[in-house]
DNA sequence: TAGATTGTTAATCGATTAACAATC
DNA sequence: TAGATTGTTAATCGATTAACAATC
């Protein structure tokens, strides 16, 4: 569609956009402007009309946006209107936590199966979901058609693990492990590294001039 | 110090400049150029360059920078050389997963008390860490000092939650419920929103052109 | 000293905000 | 129609990169 380039920043802001006008449909807000949805998610009106309209003019002069249908189009386009099979490799206490948080699936991801070290979890199911170990995932990944691959592991495991599932056809790999992994091009990563977020706090807390 | 304002995008860096000396750090590294750090973390040099001359100069010309030195500059400039009282608040997975996680409480980060609703929890503890009723938390926080609070439940709590906390003196809240919280200014707020990190996964995989 | 590399200024690039004509 | 509000261009602001004199 639009054939211009759409920077990070935009794309980091769009899942929020996404949040709030799915809380105004949930409280059945049938339209809203751009002024007013600056208001709530302390933005400028400027900047959200600007984001939008890289991906289409949604709105409507005199009128402001249809909450549902932004809210629609928005979805369609973090492409949560298709589905995506996943995998989580590391089936720790972090990767329970996100085997367990049902909301994933609602917007699409399906998780397919975990993988682990740990032969104590052999066998075993989450959710519905079984663990398998480790040495199955090369094989799986030739078996099964698997979009992103969470890595929940520590960070020694995180780089050879990554080569497998990059050599078995993951396209993109959401990573927790604290370290960078180097990918070829085409395989997407998305980095949360948790303790540097912390760290950004810390900062904060550091060098925040108090009244 | 550098009385300069420091941009939230120079402090996103520099956990991971942080990350990187210690590896080098670990290796026996001694020294290194913003060329050759620049290479490895596939930045430039000028703006490592820039980024730590925001702080001081730590460098040497014809030199480099002494590793050892930098990374506890840095440290020191995290605020890592001090400690943090903690709690989590929200005892599900991923308040257990953080809690086991060792790793903070080397940066200074001391977990103290968890707290959740949850009644079949109580009196139980992880990792040493004891899990009290959510009933308790306004009267712990008059008798503990605690900087940070982490939020791990569900997101119709963490509105009451995050005013009871800054109610309590806490300081800054690291938040992982899927909601914005508003608070006085004077109290820091760090999201960790992973539905929004793994929905720009998902536009990445939907935008990507691949060869 | 000569070579290397910083610290820092200047140039460029990109993102945000302001403004307003178009239009519902 | 008049009022409201978008879509979009222009202006501003900030962040990144380039360049190089300073200096170890």
């Amino acid at each position: 569609m639009a054939e211009r380039k759409i920077s990070q920043a935009i794309i980091r802001r769009l899942p929020r956009y996404y949040r709030y006008l799915g809380e105004l449909l949930e409280n059945g807000v049938e339209r809203i402007s751009s002024l007013d949805l600056s208001v709530r998610m302390k933005v400028t009106a400027s900047q959200i009309r600007q984001d939008l309209n890289n991906f289409g003019g949604f709105g409507q002069q005199g009128y402001g946006y249809n909450v549902k249908y932004l809210y629609t189009e928005i979805g369609k386009i973090l492409g949560l209107d298709v589905e995506h099979n996943i995998i989580i490799i590391g089936a720790g206490n972090l990767g329970q936590a996100l085997a367990n948080y049902t909301n994933f699936e609602k917007r699409g991801f399906v998780i397919k199966s975990m993988f682990d070290t740990n032969p104590r979890l052999h066998g075993i199911s989450i959710r519905g979901i079984p663990v398998r170990m480790i040495e199955e995932l090369s094989d799986y990944l030739n078996k099964n058609k698997i979009d992103i691959a969470v890595l929940t592991l520590p960070k020694t495991n995180a780089v050879d693990v990554a080569k497998i599932v990059v050599n078995g056809g993951v396209k993109a790999i959401w990573n927790f492990a604290h370290t960078d992994l180097h990918v070829p091009s085409d395989v997407l990563v998305e980095n949360v590294h948790l303790s540097e977020s912390l760290m950004r706090l810390s900062y904060n807390i550091a060098n925040t001039k108090r009244g």
